[in-house]
DNA sequence: TAACCTTACGAAAACGTTTGCGTGTGGATA
DNA sequence: TATCCACACGCAAACGTTTTCGTAAGGTTA
């Protein structure tokens, strides 16, 4: 088994010095095309390849974007990263991907980790139990080192920094009037609770979309999940007595399972209830039937977010700090979960 | 915007030795008390983390998994990296996430670039596109570099090394002999085509459960389905005129496909057609009627996985090469796709 | 007081690169 | 033949660690 090839081997077969090795290498003038060749030659054959790590010690970067995103089984975050791994490579840099398992500890660990060397900068969505202990010293700490990191959708609005977000208020407005134009008037929300960034602002634009067609919002219309991954006893409980006429969920998950709900409870979707969602996921796509949402356009976030962070990376050391926040237009996607 | 500090910045400010800040941190009994809490309140004080790249060139090695896949935006894949994940944080590795998107190109970069230093032993599924190139060089060369590699889900049978695989034949067989069982008699197979190494195993699995059951497999029973983004004209095509009693899905996106299909041709599931799939994703876990699968337990997958992998790295160097294939079992899931 | 032993620390090499600069060799010029 | 200039190459430093070995200062022993 055979180690890999270093240019200090290659100069000791050769009889020549390290530095002529790599001057050859890189075809410098200074070298003889003789030797150049020779060197070549000798590297093509033993599959020379550079050492990346040697070379991000001595140039004090890696060319590497780091992602954490709280979840990897997760089908919006995997189109941001779609995104930035499109632009990353475009400009020559690897992504790296790691996930927090939406846990404070994983997130910190995983950031110490790739900042101790490993990533030039961050892209990051931070995790449930972060934003709930409001403790944000490892991003901090790593942007007070000067890598540049980018926050995206579950953002934190005390940090400064470069933030991608999607409107989501206005999002839920629009998935909200949707349902308002329709006809509906008894129109449920669930949502997350309320230390969920995204599920507040979420909320919020729900409210507003309903003030602004002079409708009171009833307080036993919205249902504030707290436990995701049971969350369909919780919507079987809340939908048991109300006659609603539809249903505004904040995320996929949310939107299916109230739809098998009103399957089971012998309603029909969207005859009965209309039901808008929001993410565009696979679920959303290839439900029967299939539902409305607001798309995220998750890969644009990511575009977008990579871009930013390249620029940092990039750009003048000692240019004055300048934070931008990219808002992504949502969109409404008209499936067959809402009634014409 | 203060750099990262290194032990160089400390010496000099303690004006002690680099070597004695490095003893006093590693609380070395060569270094007087007195010292080593001076040096260690100093390096608390402007937060000494070590640098991993320095580290890592140092102990030639990194102490990084690297996976690559050939999708991110893939539930089971996911669910692997999972289960790599738990076992690689155990022993203190940590992992770092690749997608090949498919393509053979990008799975030799992603490897290539890992390679040559930021992981010290790969996890991979490989790419359509390789599988179909049967160009798998750049995988030898990083084997014979020393860097171990685990291959799983989409192997290689060419390739000596370790690999994790479900039975795909079996699970096949144990899919369309549920459907038999029930009584059906002219099931219907949805299929890759035969370059994908688990669509092929899959098809014939299900031809072994016809035969063990005397059941003369129907050529025009099988589809073999090319272009996976866009199956439903195909699946609708190849559904109009059979009379089909079941389907067997090789994944999860052609059996929601066909379900939807047949719900469109006015047939139900699974009073008309049973439907069986492949892969316990969301999609079958959420979808109305929720769908009967094979279980390839992904995160066992990554889990067995990761623990090859490790062994290897952690092995004696001039132990005898042994190589294994784990077989992760499959395991029926009785939803309610197929009628009782 | 000479020889020796601790104690506490520093120097230097090594990991694999890149690169500015120094230098020996040979030929051309004056 | 003495001077100069290319040419082709090597030296050494630097990136941030760890670790082996060397050593000065001071104390103890004979």
């Amino acid at each position: 088994m055979k180690q890999k090839v270093t240019l200090k081997q290659i100069a000791k077969e050769l009889d020549v010095s390290i530095s002529t090795v790599s001057k050859a290498l890189k075809d410098s003038v200074e070298i003889s095309l003789d030797t150049r060749q020779k060197v070549k030659a000798f590297a093509k054959l033993y599959n020379y390849k550079p050492n990346n790590i040697a070379l991000s010690l001595k140039n004090r970067k890696t060319k590497t974007i780091g992602v954490i995103i709280p979840e990897i089984v997760h089908h919006f975050f995997t189109t941001v990263i779609g995104g930035v791994e499109k632009v990353a490579n475009e400009k020559g840099y690897n992504v790296i991907i790691c996930s927090s398992n939406n846990s404070f500890d994983k997130e910190v660990i995983n950031l110490e980790m790739l900042a101790s060397g490993s990533a030039d900068g961050f892209i990051l969505s931070v995790a449930k139990e972060t934003q709930q202990k409001k403790d944000y010293h490892h991003i901090e700490e790593t942007m007070s080192q000067g890598m540049p990191v980018v926050l995206f959708d579950r953002i934190i609005d005390e940090l400064v920094c470069d933030k991608v977000i999607i409107d989501d208020g206005k999002g839920a407005q629009t998935a909200t009037n949707h349902l308002l134009s329709l006809g509906c008037k008894k129109i449920a929300i669930l949502t997350t609770v309320d230390y969920i960034s995204v599920g507040k602002l979420r909320t919020n634009g729900y409210l507003r979309a309903l003030r602004a067609y002079d409708i009171t919002a009833r307080e036993d219309y919205i249902l504030k999940i707290e436990d995701i991954d049971n969350c369909e006893s919780e919507i079987s409980d809340f939908l048991e007595d109300k006659d609603v006429d539809a249903i505004f969920a904040v995320n996929e998950l949310f939107a299916v399972t109230a739809a098998r709900v009103l399957n089971e409870k012998g309603k029909k979707v969207p005859e009965d209830v209309s039901i808008v969602g929001f993410t565009d996921g696979i679920l959303s796509k290839h439900f029967i039937p299939s539902l409305t949402t607001i798309s995220q356009h998750g890969e644009e976030m990511g575009i977008r977010a990579a871009k930013l962070l390249i620029d940092k990376l990039e750009g003048e050391e000692d240019v004055p700090e300048e934070y931008k926040t990219v808002i992504i237009d949502t969109s409404l996607i008209q499936r067959q979960s809402t009634k014409k």
